[in-house]
DNA sequence: GTGCAAATTTGCACATTCTGCAAGAATGAA
DNA sequence: TTCATTCTTGCAGAATGTGCAAATTTGCAC
């Protein structure tokens, strides 16, 4: 769940559901770390976040869906129209890098949760995978951004339509290559370097590794 | 299943047990063309395929690894010694995507079953996204790869092991997001270009990329 | 081919996961 | 307040997934 952007004031049903949300995933956290997250079953998990086991199907589809954690949409980001607007005088991986930096920031915005988490998913590589498979539903999205500055930034290859979304892929695949390099270097090490920061290193290594593999 | 280099002669009981696990595999892939993924049961699956369930779970932990498929290994792949023989004097990412060329033909061995399940994965992201999971499974076989030809490559970069390790993978997560943006076109589009050709030209696509958004 | 050890399959019991459905409670809008 | 909509819950029952021990099959040596 987003913070959301525009900041309506969101009536009291999508308030208790957002909370009804969080409670479940956080006691996936809580139990997990107590128990081990084996060992934690569903009933256990809805007794401690206040719902009936039910409802927690109507919220997630598995326990390994509660505890991956959501994720944001490009969509209500500001950084994404930052992102657009700054023009070819700008490094277009660069542009990729902040505003990965940005989402992440987004992402992160329960700090002790994410932390927790972070423990949890090192724990569990099916779990870290399955967080991945979440990342590439950014995929479609980030292309379709690319793909908008592409065209922008070059009039020549406006007129290909068929080019300029291919690029467009390409492109947001690399730069998912660096986010992904960098969230993984970020959930294994151990020390407090924050996401953000790793994905500024990312980005800058992604500049220099091109450099030496090209030419 | 890889078909093995090393073509070893393998014993009945071997090759029973790859005769089962196919069976099943197969078996899946029928039943959920006839009837929809979601509303084929394990039970039908293992009588399709003359098992017992009990069976199903000594191969597959579900039904989900049993629809994705398997995945064949750099290790028995002879591309891989050659990949790591070429020196400094062929350009690092060309050398991985003749790598990949060679890999992909290893895994769409049965072409019919392949297709098949490329129709599956099209309408179940879940188990798009399971595949995709697997195949990060590569990346560090693939990291390990690309850091021995690194170090051969570049003396220098030799002495820091750290720097090493890291570039290895961030050049594998980029040869990687080739090799998906190859894979995804693959799907996608309907003709009959064979994965090799795909993903020989997202290489040249990645090269004329990199070429625009570095000076 | 006989005998024996190791690997594989199977049935069974059992805990857990998930789904459909319909009744009931909470919320929002008129 | 009243009514429609949305959310929660319990229940019944199907399906998934695991441990264990008894059969069965295979590999190997004699």
């Amino acid at each position: 769940m987003t913070k959301a952007a525009v900041e309506l004031p969101l009536g009291l049903r999508e308030r208790k559901r957002r909370a009804t949300r969080r409670a479940i995933q956080q006691a996936v956290l809580d139990l997990s770390a107590e128990h081990g997250y084996e060992r934690v079953t569903i009933e256990e998990i809805s007794a401690a976040a206040d719902v009936s086991p039910r409802t927690f199907f109507n919220y997630f589809a598995s326990k390994e869906e509660a505890a991956v954690g959501d994720f944001p949409s490009l969509a209500d980001l500001e950084a994404a129209a930052v992102f657009l607007s700054e023009g070819k005088k700008e490094n277009l991986l660069s542009g990729l890098g902040r505003l990965f930096e940005a989402a992440s920031d987004a992402f992160s915005d329960d700090r002790a949760a994410s932390q927790r988490r972070r423990t949890l998913l090192r724990q569990h590589p099916a779990l870290f995978a399955k967080r991945m498979a979440f990342l590439h539903l950014f995929e479609d999205e980030l292309a379709g951004l690319v793909r908008q500055r592409l065209a922008t930034d070059d009039h020549a290859l406006e007129q290909d339509e068929d080019a300029l979304t291919q690029r467009a892929h390409l492109v947001s695949l690399i730069g998912f290559a660096a986010m992904r390099y960098a969230y993984r270097r970020w959930i294994e090490k151990d020390d407090a370097v924050p996401l953000p920061t790793r994905i500024h290193e990312a980005f800058q290594q992604l500049d220099l590794t091109l450099a030496s593999t090209r030419r």
